[in-house]
DNA sequence: TCTGGGGTCCTAGGACCC
DNA sequence: TCTGGGGTCCTAGGACCC
C-alpha cells in the first residue's frame, strides 16, 4: 500500500478514504489503501472493473507517480540511516537493518517502536518492523506486524517457540520466496504450513526443488542462508518496456516506440557508468484480446561495447525489423541491455570502422547534461523527433510531483 | 474500450575444448 | 564385441520478488 500511503500523505483530502493507485496506462491496481483492500479490490485488479466503485463507494484512482514515491523512499531510507548501524535498502519501500553490531543488551521491541515512531513523524508514513536471525523470518515477523493489530506493528520473533507458533498458522504461500507455483507443488506433497516446510529434510527439498527453496527451509531454522551486502551490487541488465496506450499495427509507429525505449535505456545505462555488450528487444500483442497473436524477441550482439544512444537505437531498430510481422496489433514492446562493462574495458572494434570514442562520450555527457538541465526530451535523437505518438501511455489522474519540481511544490495556507 | 514495469537467481541442455 | 572423462561457456526458460 505504499504508493497509496504516499498519495494520502501530500493530500489530507483523500485520508480514511479507498485509494487505488493504478499501473502504467491505467491497466491495473498495483497499491491499495486499507480502505480499498476492505472493498475487497484485489492487487492486479483491472481498473475498468473498479470503475463503477468511484461512483458508489467513492474510490479514488490515482496513476503511479514514480517521481513522488522514489524521493519519499529515499527519506524513508535515509531516517532508517539515522538509527540502524547497517541499512540495506531492498525495495522502494522496504530495508534490511543489520544488527549483528549492536551487540545482546538490545531491547528489540524498543528500538523498533523508534523506528516506527521517528519514520511516523520524519517521513509520514505508517511502517512496520519485524526482528530475527535470518532474512526469511525477518520478513515473516513483519507480516505478522502488518497483519495483527495487537503488535502494534512491531514483532520481535527471535524466541524459537514463538517462531514455531507463528510458522504453524502460516499458510505455505505467505513465506518469502515460496510463490504460487511453488506453493501448488508443495501442497500436493502435504507441505501447506510454514512450519512443515521448516521441518522438511533440506536434502529432499532441494533433491525435489532447488537450492533456493532449501535455502528458505534453512532460513526457517533460523539458519541464515542470504548474503547481507552494504554496498548493492551493480545492475546485470537493464530493460524499458512499455504497454501501449493504443495498439500499434504499423511498423513506423512500432520503431518510433521503440526508439524511445532504447534512448531511456541507453540514459539508465549510462547512469550506472557502464557499457553493454548486447541488447534484446520484444514485441507482443495482448494476452487478454481475441484476434491474431504474435509475440517474438532477438537478441543481437552490439558492434562493439558502448552505451552511446546512436549505436543502440540502431541496434533496437533492426532487431525489430527482423522480427516485425505485419496484420497484428501490438499492445507491448521493451529494449533490454545485457552484458555488461566498466566504460574503461572498451576495446575497439578490430574489424570495424574506428570511432573516435573521447568524441562519442562528450557527446553523450553533453546530450544528458543539457536534458538534465533543461528537461527530459530538450535535446533528442532524429528517430524520437515524430510527430504521432499514438502509442505514448496513459496517465489520467497524476498527482504533482511535490517533492522534485519547483512548479509542483506544495502550498500551505495559514 | 480497458489487464504494469522492473529486476534477480538457478537449471538444463547444447556446443565446444582437450 | 566395442565408443571416456573432465571441463567451460552460453542461452533459454522457469521461478521468484516488489
Amino acid at each position: 500500500s505504499f504508493y497509496a500511503s504516499v498519495e494520502s500523505l501530500f493530500d489530507p483530502a483523500i485520508r480514511g478514504k479507498p485509494v487505488v493507485v493504478a499501473s502504467n496506462n491505467h491497466g491495473c491496481a498495483v497499491a491499495r489503501s486499507k480502505e480499498a483492500k476492505a472493498l475487497g479490490i484485489k492487487m492486479g485488479a483491472p481498473i475498468f472493473e473498479l470503475k463503477p466503485l468511484v461512483k458508489s463507494h467513492g474510490l479514488i484512482i490515482r496513476s503511479s507517480n514514480y517521481a513522488l514515491y522514489g524521493d519519499v523512499s529515499n527519506r524513508f531510507m535515509a531516517t532508517l540511516e539515522e538509527l540502524c548501524p547497517k541499512v540495506i535498502p531492498y525495495s522502494i519501500d522496504e530495508a534490511w537493518c543489520d544488527l549483528s553490531t549492536l551487540g545482546r543488551g538490545v531491547d528489540l521491541p524498543e528500538l523498533g517502536m523508534d523506528i516506527k515512531d521517528t519514520v511516523q513523524k520524519w517521513v509520514g508514513l505508517p511502517i512496520c518492523v519485524g526482528f530475527s536471525t535470518s532474512l526469511t523470518l525477518a520478513k515473516l515477523a513483519n507480516g505478522a506486524a502488518k497483519k495483527y493489530g495487537k503488535t502494534q506493528g512491531v514483532v520481535d520473533l527471535t524466541d524459537p517457540d514463538r517462531q514455531t507458533r507463528l510458522l504453524a498458522i502460516t499458510p505455505i504461500e505467505d513465506i518469502w520466496g515460496i510463490g504460487s507455483r511453488l506453493a501448488k507443488r508443495l501442497r500436493e506433497m502435504k507441505i501447506t504450513t510454514g512450519l512443515e516446510l521448516r521441518d522438511a529434510d533440506p536434502a529432499w527439498i532441494r533433491q525435489h526443488f532447488s537450492v533456493v527453496v532449501e535455502r528458505t527451509v534453512l532460513d526457517l531454522r533460523g539458519v541464515a542462508s542470504h548474503e547481507l551486502e552494504e554496498v548493492p551490487s551493480a545492475k546485470q541488465q537493464i530493460l524499458c518496456s512499455r504497454s501501449f496506450g493504443k495498439p500499434v499495427s504499423e511498423k513506423q509507429h512500432m520503431l518510433s516506440a521503440i526508439t524511445e525505449f532504447a534512448t531511456r535505456a541507453a540514459e539508465k545505462l549510462r547512469q550506472e557508468d557502464r557499457i553493454a555488450g548486447r541488447l534484446q528487444a520484444f514485441l507482443a500483442t495482448s494476452r487478454f484480446r481475441d484476434g491474431p497473436r504474435y509475440s517474438n524477441s532477438a537478441t543481437i550482439p552490439l558492434p562493439y561495447s558502448t552505451n552511446d544512444t546512436r549505436v543502440i537505437i540502431d541496434a533496437a531498430i533492426r532487431v525489430i525489423e527482423s522480427i516485425w510481422r505485419d496484420g497484428f496489433q501490438f499492445t507491448k514492446a521493451g529494449v533490454m541491455l545485457n552484458d555488461f562493462d566498466l566504460p574503461e574495458v572498451y576495446q575497439e572494434d578490430l574489424f570495424g570502422a574506428r570511432h573516435d570514442m573521447d568524441k562519442d562520450r562528450a557527446l553523450m555527457i553533453v546530450v544528458d547534461k543539457i536534458n538534465q538541465l533543461q528537461g527530459r526530451r530538450s535535446v533528442q535523437f532524429g528517430r524520437q523527433a515524430v510527430k504521432e505518438k499514438p502509442w505514448t501511455m496513459r496517465q489520467e489522474n497524476l498527482s504533482p510531483s511535490y517533492t522534485t519540481r519547483w512548479t509542483d511544490l506544495p502550498v500551505a495556507i495559514a
